[in-house]
DNA sequence: GTGAAAGCGCTAACAG
DNA sequence: CTGTTAGCGCTTTCAC
């Protein structure tokens, strides 16, 4: 790999001017630019990123924090947030912190403002005092998913209003005439299912239906868990008539588990989730679900974290973009109730 | 963000002082270990990844290269990847290709050496003679999922043997009475499936099984992609009582399209893939596949890429490792063959 | 227009 | 044991 100051001796000229001709700084004869691109080509010259960073002072990456990659939300977010990054001329570092909190903290410590501009945090389970001392240190952080728009989290957000997901949801199944409903929150150590569920149990106060409490119960966010919480649930009460999931990969599981009972969904049992990922759609049946902007939030993300790095930091707090709204995508998992159990 | 020099003098010590204490070399006296590390607490430092990388002269990120991060078999491989990078102290940079060859190369030219010290290679459609090119040109590059392990691409590979897992699965059909068998087949541009399919062809001459040409199309590696495809297959021959796919994701689709045909699987058609994505157990019916040991393959890939970076690069080409072999999966999705049809 | 010089933050000999 | 001296490859004033 050669360096600058070889392309440069190579032209005959210095290194700044070769660096100029690069990037288009200061003003530079047209003959020499020919000579400095012609010995660039020649020796097949390529800008040593890290030593340009150093140099700068800034880094040309972006780190992605999530939980587990392998949860098949985050690729479909992970794609469209690489897309953006590229954009400025960033690459990004994926972090995966399998939910544990000293994982995440030790990748902050690492990584930002050392190697990565910036950073985008997707429910991976940090510690916010954690993030807000990145942020202090001097790197950007926004949250890429924050779920109460009305309750700024301290830290720049893209708000997605997840508890009017929720409430959508929630009508969606009143108006398909049900009433005994049961519930799959996503698991309590997060808490970050709360609006969702906030928003359908206000439509049902709406609707003037009863919330049972024994009608809700907490799983993972994964598959396993939603057919796990459905057998439970269907178990509690056997006369439910709808299964609510916070979450989509849930609601795929209690989708299969209803199979396995017996019970036919959408005609015998309606189940809606709230995302919109990928297999909903190739699921069967397809789940009637909440879509949520992802790839948008994905964009504003990257584009508000493009707009802090190289801010000064004096309000960086209050900075929150909202996302546009969630909206009811109806397929073939729901469906009016039917009055004959 | 404090630099060394500002815990040196905190400490009353020298640069290079901190360096040693900070990394243990060199010997330090005991005393001066413990200011230097006060000092390093009380101003919280953290040592500049992008510096320590430009004076090192290697940097702490590999690059993945995948076609496309939402594929669903990408994030588990991912993950493994990730996990394993770690252990050296490496971060992972997503590069996702988009099949696309030139974004492949940008990729390549612009980080390769600059700030990865090495490639690790998934699928991602990428010229060889490029990558020939970025390892000769001092950065190793490994193929993480080479399929034929007795041909050799040239380039230091995780050899998986994908013609036995085609093998296994046309043997499991023919154990199953199956002889007239349709064949979905990767989409043909990338011909990484065509060891796959030989495996399978084999079995089925060992069987004394004729080979329908018309009873194989090619399809993208997607759940729709396998849906069309079973749909065109099952309407040139309707008594196919089988369908073998060169992939988890078309046999997913197939088997859709199956039961949207009204065609029950397995009792009615049994069909069968090859990798054992996550997603092949939670599907309805779990489909049967040939398992092939992904995390493994991932975790001899980064070991191998670790071997390489910083050796001499004379013998590079020939470095083969070979992962352990694809296992039959019996779930759902396959049975004995019905005489009555 | 182009070059000289300094420095980004760290590591790596080598002296002492 | 610890300090000195050079860089790593690039950018960036600021003279000429």
């Amino acid at each position: 790999m050669s360096t600058l100051s070889e392309v440069a001796k190579r032209a005959g000229v210095t290194a700044a001017t070769v660096s100029n001709v690069l990037r288009n700084r200061g003003r530079v004869g047209e003959e020499t630019r020919q000579r400095v691109m012609d010995a660039v080509a020649a020796l097949n010259y390529r800008p040593h990123l890290a030593a340009r960073a150093l140099a700068e002072g800034r880094a040309p990456t972006l780190a992605l924090m999530v939980s587990s990659i392998a949860n098949p939300f985050y690729p479909e977010f992970a794609l469209a947030v690489e897309r953006a990054a590229r954009e400025s001329g960033h690459f990004v570092i994926i972090c995966n912190t399998n939910e544990n909190p000293h994982t995440g903290r030790a990748y902050l410590e690492q990584i930002a403002g050392t190697l990565s501009e910036g950073v985008l945090v997707m429910n991976a389970n940090l510690d916010f005092d954690d993030l807000r001392r990145t942020q202090a240190s001097g790197t950007p952080v926004v949250l890429c998913m924050w779920e109460r728009p009305a309750d700024p989290p301290g830290l720049p957000c893209v708000a997605v209003d997840f508890e009017l997901a929720g409430r959508l949801a929630g009508q969606h199944l009143i108006e398909l005439g049900h009433t005994r409903i049961g519930a799959i929150i996503g698991s309590k150590a997060m808490g970050i299912h709360a609006s969702r569920y906030d928003g359908f149990a206000d439509a049902m106060r709406h609707a003037g239906v009863e919330l049972v409490a024994a009608n809700a119960v907490h799983a993972p966010d994964t598959v396993q868990g939603g057919y796990a919480a459905a057998l439970e649930l269907l178990d509690r009460d056997p006369h439910i008539s709808a299964i609510f999931a916070t979450n989509d990969l849930p609601a795929l599981g209690a989708i299969d588990a209803a199979a396995d009972l017996g019970r036919a969904v959408p005609h015998d049992l309606s189940i809606i989730g709230i995302t919109d990922i990928q297999l909903a759609q190739q699921w069967r049946p397809p789940l009637t679900t909440v879509a949520v902007p992802t790839v948008e939030a994905a964009e504003i993300a990257v584009a508000l974290l493009r707009e802090l790095i190289g801010q000064p930091q004096h309000d960086k707090q209050t900075w929150m973009r909202v996302a546009s709204e969630p909206r009811l995508v109806v397929r073939g998992s729901t469906a009016p109730r039917r009055f004959d159990n």
